[in-house]
DNA sequence: GCCGTTTTCGGCCCGACTGTTTTCAGTCG
């Protein structure tokens, strides 16, 4: 069983709980593991298998590790069948409705019967749901509309996709006279894979103006609240936006707080609790004088509590707080330590433009280096080259590098790993290039056994360098294949091969947790956005994002490498 | 259910917004 699954049974336990009545410390136990877990680096599965302790996982004591050996082992869970056998099926389904908690849930059930989302729309419609007291009209409208909008919602949206439309708000909250330090905060800006909401944050003399010119935007349209400091409102294309406001010398604290995640806010503010201080938006207060401390940047934020900087990256409360105390963040790698790209594809395939047009376009990113690696053809995807048109593109790469000054075109193909393992392109023409990059495009449901083989071929390839998008999953499209990842990283490290972080936002795979695993294993990996164009360029910063949130540092990623040791990493396997 | 430089018992993050509550409960992030 998956950790994800793990985190769905715990996150389903503490809903039931909290119908139940439950202890609210008890819900917020199991709220807290299903939060740990899901973005926890390392399987579940492994950690029993080498019997690694489960209590090593920040608030999983005994009774949720003995919980989850019996879970993850077993397939199921005792405790959890007993508890869902309390309730009608479906009813849980409720609490998905924004603005309906298990309390609102419990009355629904217990005085009208209602235990699904559909019956409750129904019965709203029917006017039954108007008479138990605080259910008012209001109330009952606002149900319906939400579940309205949960059956047209698509889920959580890709970063790449989110971007766009976050900047466009952000211009138009520009025109605002009075508003400043407008910055996106959330998911976001710790660049997770895909984003639930937007959270942004500005500060003003005046806060109120600023939230009536946002809900008055053109971009906007329904309004969920709207306060003097916030407002929260569903923005064109569906995406809910958050705007939260601030005096200017609270802007510190405030991007703290708005950037989460929310795990590591509550661990700084219980740990803030302990040294008596009082953690909000607003500041820290001493809780004995009751004080508040303000703080313009979030630096000043951290160090007030005794702690290093902690990167939005990896604010995910696991284990970055204890780290930050003892001063050893890590220099994470970034945009800039990146010297050039290692997989892009040009008009000769199925890429937008020609070689020279990406060349210079590195050239002008003040990349040292970029390499074409268009596919091969055996399959005849995408106009793959053959051995043939190969050679004619390594003639042109050749005397391009010969004109051009402050680029260095590396040679290179993207060859798609077979059905059986084997490469699409011979050993011959394989061997003259300066960077092998092996992947799979098909038969991509293949049971876990052969598509792991077929992957450790490659691996094992002489002729091969890097393993790219090894999952082939596409964010909200396509599920990863079934793939035993952590043989695959043995694997590499063992024939020192480099695994891809490919940066397309719509791949981003490697993910984070599984970049976190490689790099833990010792794997090298590279950051490659697979441009189509010279635009797609620009996505190296998504894949430096999941880097980042892997904990990578600037010697773990090849392509920080200049030129020349780059060249001579490669060239070791030939 | 978890956890400890106040504690192995007795605490447990913090504040904004909404509705029908005339003083606050419920929900959310």
């Amino acid at each position: 069983m998956r950790n994800s699954e793990v985190a769905r049974v715990f996150q389903d336990i503490a809903d039931l709980l909290e119908l139940k009545g439950e202890n609210v410390f008890k819900i917020r136990a199991y709220q807290r593991t299903a939060r740990a877990i899901e973005h926890y680096p390392k399987e579940l599965k492994i950690m029993i298998e080498e019997g690694e302790g489960l209590q090593s996982i920040p608030g999983v004591g005994e009774a949720i590790a003995r919980k989850t050996t019996e879970l993850v082992t077993t397939g199921r869970l005792g405790y959890y069948e007993d508890l869902k056998a309390e309730f009608p099926q479906g009813m849980m389904n409720l609490l998905a409705i924004p603005g309906v908690g298990p309390k609102t849930a419990n009355k629904l059930s217990s005085e009208l019967g209602i235990s699904s989302v559909d019956e409750l729309e129904r019965a709203i419609n029917d006017g039954r749901v108007a008479k138990p007291f605080r259910l008012g009209d209001k109330t009952a409208e606002n149900i319906l509309q939400q579940i309205q909008a949960l059956r047209r919602k698509d889920q959580r949206i890709p970063i790449g996709e989110a971007l766009p439309v976050v900047e466009e708000i952000i211009a138009a909250l520009g025109s605002i006279p009075g508003a400043r330090n407008l910055t996106a905060a959330g998911s976001l800006r710790r660049f997770r894979e895909t984003l639930g909401d937007i959270a942004l944050i500005a500060t003003a003399d005046n806060p109120r103006e600023v939230i009536d010119g946002f809900v008055a935007l053109p971009q906007v349209g329904q309004v969920l609240a709207q306060g003097s400091t916030k407002a929260s409102a569903i923005v064109r294309g569906g995406l809910q936006v958050d705007l939260r406001m601030a005096e200017h010398d609270s802007f510190g604290s405030l991007l703290q707080y708005s950037t989460g995640s929310k795990q590591h806010n509550i661990s700084l503010r219980e740990r803030g609790r302990r040294q008596r201080l009082k953690l909000s938006e607003y500041g820290i207060a001493v809780i004995a004088t009751d004080k508040l401390e303000r703080f313009s940047t979030e630096e000043e934020f951290y160090h007030r509590l005794g702690l290093q900087y902690i990167p939005p990256e990896l604010r995910e409360a696991q284990g970055e707080i204890d780290k930050a105390e003892q001063g050893a963040i890590p220099r994470l790698v970034q945009l800039s330590d990146i010297k050039g790209d290692l997989h892009s594809h040009t008009e000769w395939s199925d890429g937008h433009d020609s070689v020279e047009e990406l060349a210079l376009a590195a050239r002008d990113m003040g990349y040292q280096y970029i390499a074409i690696t268009e596919h091969s053809g055996g399959r005849g995807i995408a106009h793959g080259l053959d051995v043939e048109r190969l050679r004619r593109q390594l003639a042109e790469i050749r005397a391009l590098n010969e004109r051009l000054t402050g680029i260095h075109v590396l040679t290179g193909i993207e060859v798609d790993i077979r059905a059986d393992g084997s490469l699409d392109l011979p050993h011959e023409i394989l061997s003259e290039l300066d960077i092998v990059i092996a992947a799979v495009h098909s038969a991509m449901h293949q049971s876990q056994e052969k598509m792991t083989r077929r992957l450790l071929d490659a691996i094992e390839d002489p002729d091969v360098d890097v393993l790219a998008h090894p999952t082939c999953r596409l964010i909200g499209e396509r599920e990863p294949a079934a793939i035993d990842l952590e043989a695959v990283f043995r694997a590499a490290a063992r024939n020192d091969k480099i695994v891809e972080i490919n940066a397309m936002p719509n791949r981003l795979d490697l993910s984070d947790i599984n970049a976190f695993r490689a790099k833990d294993l010792g794997v090298k990996l590279a950051i490659s956005t697979d441009a189509h164009s010279i635009a797609h360029l620009g996505f190296m910063r998504f894949g430096v994002g999941v880097a980042r949130r892997a904990w990578c540092e600037p010697q773990h990623i090849l392509n920080t490498l200049p030129l020349a040791e780059l060249l001579a990493v490669l060239n070791r396997n030939r």
